[in-house]
DNA sequence: TTTTGCATTGCAAATCATTTGCAAAGAAGC
DNA sequence: GCTTCTTTGCAAATGATTTGCAATGCAAAA
């Protein structure tokens, strides 16, 4: 966990909760709520609180080290950060989300945003969909 | 207000209210929260409340008549439906709401979700960025 | 190690945006 | 105008997330 490293040099103290929490962050690699994070946790110390899952997203996101997105309709999920960027696809049959990237449209953006006036801070893309049927 | 034609032909009372809010939303070109069409709806009419504002937002969109965007931080906000297709750039600063399209963007997303076997159902796409300084 | 000080926790209560139950008021069709 | 079904305003409920507070626990210092 290189997340240890992150909380340190932020002056935050490394609790048995933010590291079960941290754990399951870098073992699993889905977009879980907090509420599943919750659960996921409490397997591992029954002791730990919603609220400092709550907590604890909220200060790691502060740090860069998690990023949080909010999905249509559903709450938060958050993911670890470090990766490199990609935007998402949500199979709004099942809440699945499948990572993508397309450096063509990163590019577009930036033009649009440019003949706009603008300078892009963030960005969001999800696609909705379906999947296909293969017969 | 063609709207009222959408309101009637799905069995839907034109109310004193709703002719109201339908009206702003006609006239106003931008992308108001419940809140403040509600406080331009009570410069016309007085007497009518959030819950109603709220109400009449759910229905119309049910109905397809106007668009609700959840912009990250804020609360959700209406444009009326019937343009054609865009997306948005926010301006972190002001909140300003800007639209543009990209046919090419457009496009990409349609190939990425078939390249992951999906077919799109609906799509996303947010700048959010500040005014470029033009010193 | 122990001590000490400040951060963090669990819990319950608060918040915020939005929805909903209910009785009263209002459309629409006759 | 009468009847029926819808809509409204209000207050209370919701759901996700945050926060106050007293108790507990890190971690740096002694
Ligand atoms: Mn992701
Ligand atoms: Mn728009
Ligand atoms: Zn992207
Ligand atoms: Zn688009």
């Amino acid at each position: 966990m290189d997340y240890e490293t992150v909380l340190r040099a932020a002056g935050l103290r490394i609790t048995r909760q933010r590291r079960t929490i941290l754990a399951i962050l870098a073992e699993d690699d889905d977009h879980p709520d907090a509420l599943a994070l919750y659960r996921r946790a409490s397997r591992i110390d029954p002791s730990i609180s919603l609220s400092t899952v709550y907590r604890t997203m909220k200060v790691l996101e502060e740090k860069g080290a998690i990023q949080r997105h909010t999905f249509e309709g559903g709450p938060a999920r958050f993911e670890q950060a470090g990766g490199r960027h990609h935007d998402h696809l949500i199979d709004i049959e099942t809440g699945e989300v499948v990572e993508f990237r397309s450096d063509r449209i990163e590019r577009l953006q930036e033009m649009i945003a440019e003949e706009l006036g603008y300078e892009i801070v963030s960005h969001r893309l999800e696609l909705y969909g379906r999947r296909r049927k293969a017969d």
